[in-house]
DNA sequence: ATGGCTTAAAAATTAAGA
């Protein structure tokens, strides 16, 4: 089974480009991050047209994610339980037998402000809810924007990022508390090339000078990622024209 | 230089992203 994550940054703008995305890559699940559509307004004709089923859970102008699959979803799930959070970020389905976690993690803005502190502690609340589900689900992958670069070598000059967001201590102690629940960063189950990012600013030629971070992630239980073949970055689908700041991240996993 | 693009709101600027 193919497994991907891809923040569009508006699902409106990219939808061309997902749809050859779909067609090309053929994956069976994609999560999708920011695509700031309301629920009323979602694609779904488009995309069934295409193959794919879709749960989303969306807003106007903000955050917004969705699952895709080619099989049905179940046990669709809407937030994270018993955290109240009006911004739109987590939807998890079971597919095939596999449990899907897509989250938007917040993005921070900078050490000193309220989300800063928003994102610290939506990170606990997401590690405690995690916590029921791998209880629950043995085979269970949560893919999406974890606004978090891990280590200093998913980060283009980490002196230049040191202490600013996504890279923080604080921030990196959250996503440690993740893989120590028991989940892989898939990523960094196989060789990878030196300065790989998943995301670069659209400013100053960011993604010419591959000035990025790598930000988007395929956390896999022991149990997928026993039988995960590959975990890859589509960096083809940040060169093309109007792209999103993000490319995809693709995982494929045992059925 | 707290900028540099891109998006969505709305109708020229502003907020937010990372």
């Amino acid at each position: 089974m193919k497994i991907a994550a891809w923040n569009v940054n508006s699902l409106k703008v990219r939808l061309p480009q997902l749809l050859d995305f779909l067609a090309t890559r053929r994956p069976d699940v994609v999560c999708l991050q920011e695509t700031k559509v309301p629920d009323d307004a979602f694609p779904s004709v488009e995309l069934s047209a295409a193959g794919y089923r879709a749960v989303f859970s969306g807003q106007k102008t903000y955050n917004g994610v969705a699952i895709l699959s080619r099989s049905q979803a179940t046990d669709v799930s809407v937030g994270i339980p018993g955290f109240g959070d009006e911004q739109k970020r987590v939807i998890a389905a079971t597919v095939e037998g596999t449990r899907v976690v897509c989250v938007y993690c917040p993005n921070g803005q900078s050490p000193d402000s309220d989300k800063y502190f928003y994102k610290l502690a939506w990170f606990d609340a997401l590690s405690l809810w995690l916590m029921e589900e791998l209880a629950r689900h043995p085979r269970l992958a949560v893919l999406g924007d974890f606004n978090i670069a891990p280590e200093d070598r998913d980060v283009h000059d980490p002196k230049a990022w040191e202490g600013s967001v996504h890279v923080s201590p604080r921030e990196r102690e959250r996503f440690q508390a993740l893989l120590q629940l028991g989940l892989k960063d898939s990523f960094r189950l196989f060789e990878q090339p030196e300065k790989s990012f998943s995301w670069w600013d659209y400013r100053m030629m960011g993604f010419r000078r591959n000035h990025g971070l790598r930000i988007d992630h395929i956390l896999l239980t022991d149990a997928l990622a026993a039988s995960c073949t590959s975990s890859t970055i589509d960096r083809d689908m940040r060169k093309l024209e109007r792209p999103s700041d993000h490319a995809p991240v693709l995982a494929e996993i045992g059925v």
